[in-house]
DNA sequence: AATATTATGGCACTCGATTTCCGTTCGTTT
DNA sequence: AAACGAACGGAAATCGAGTGCCATAATATT
């Protein structure tokens, strides 16, 4: 647990993990979230068939996202085990958590009244799923 | 209005406006936002009370701002006289507009649950003038 | 010991965004 | 016309993040 991801930025106009990860990274980390206990040769071999990359850009990347926390490392031998730190939906929680952490700290009014528009105009459904989740959270925070 | 603001990214790791904009335009938009009818020189001669500038850098970004649509200018005589395109609190409804959609697009259900939780736990109070909001909307939805 | 495989460290390069400012042009004022 | 103030275009420098790879060191394997 306890992901400590930081340093990451939020580009709104990129896809999906992209908008976390550079592309390198991300192709990386869908794997990871696939496989277990591979190693910087196993992507490599993976990555070699879909393009020209080297073996050691695949390490320095990898070896750069342990050190992000989103990949761990144990060694085995002479070469590194990898494994992904969390689950692709752990990653996703802890990193949401932290961008709307940014947003309510310095802009929590119009944060909440955006979202509940934006919630509501894109796909009236969503709003009770919403309504549901705070109805839960209070009867939560009354214990 | 209609403020289009494209291409910047989200740091949740700065404070306030240098989440969304760099040092300078941060620091000339908050002057914009309080001052009227201004040129370049008056900003220019605030700035290099602070620090070390030159004019053309000044004229530069607020050059800059103005094509991103965060300042407006109209040519009075030789000068452009400028003013803020829109108020602080426009700009900010407008930014976070595109943030959350960037959010709801790839990651819906994960944003919404965390939202509740963020907001609930940092401070419960507001969980009711969320819930309200809600509410409200469901009313307006249902028209 | 020789060979193969992997790790380390460091460096260069790209890319986008921002900041910086020079050289020049253009319009106004004197 | 000369002098001044402002705009414009363009170029360079900086910065952060990510990508890419080489030379070398370290560790196994045979």
């Amino acid at each position: 647990m306890a992901l400590d991801f930081r340093s990451f930025t939020f580009n709104p106009h990129k896809k999906g993990l992209r908008k976390i990860l550079g592309d390198l990274e991300a192709e990386i980390m869908e794997i990871a979230w696939k496989d277990q206990d591979f190693l910087v040769r196993d992507i490599y071999e993976i990555l070699k068939r879909r393009r020209k990359i080297a073996y050691t850009t695949v390490m320095t990347v990898m070896s750069r996202l342990a050190d992000k926390g989103l990949l761990v490392k144990k060694k085995q031998r002479q070469a590194y085990v990898y494994n992904a730190a969390a689950s692709r939906d752990e990653f996703m929680q802890s990193t949401l958590k932290q961008i709307i952490n940014g947003l309510l700290d310095d802009f929590a009014t119009p944060v909440m009244s955006q979202f509940v528009d934006l919630v509501g105009d894109e796909n009236p459904a969503r709003i009770h799923q919403l309504a549901e989740m705070i109805e839960a959270k209070k009867r939560q925070n009354d214990d």
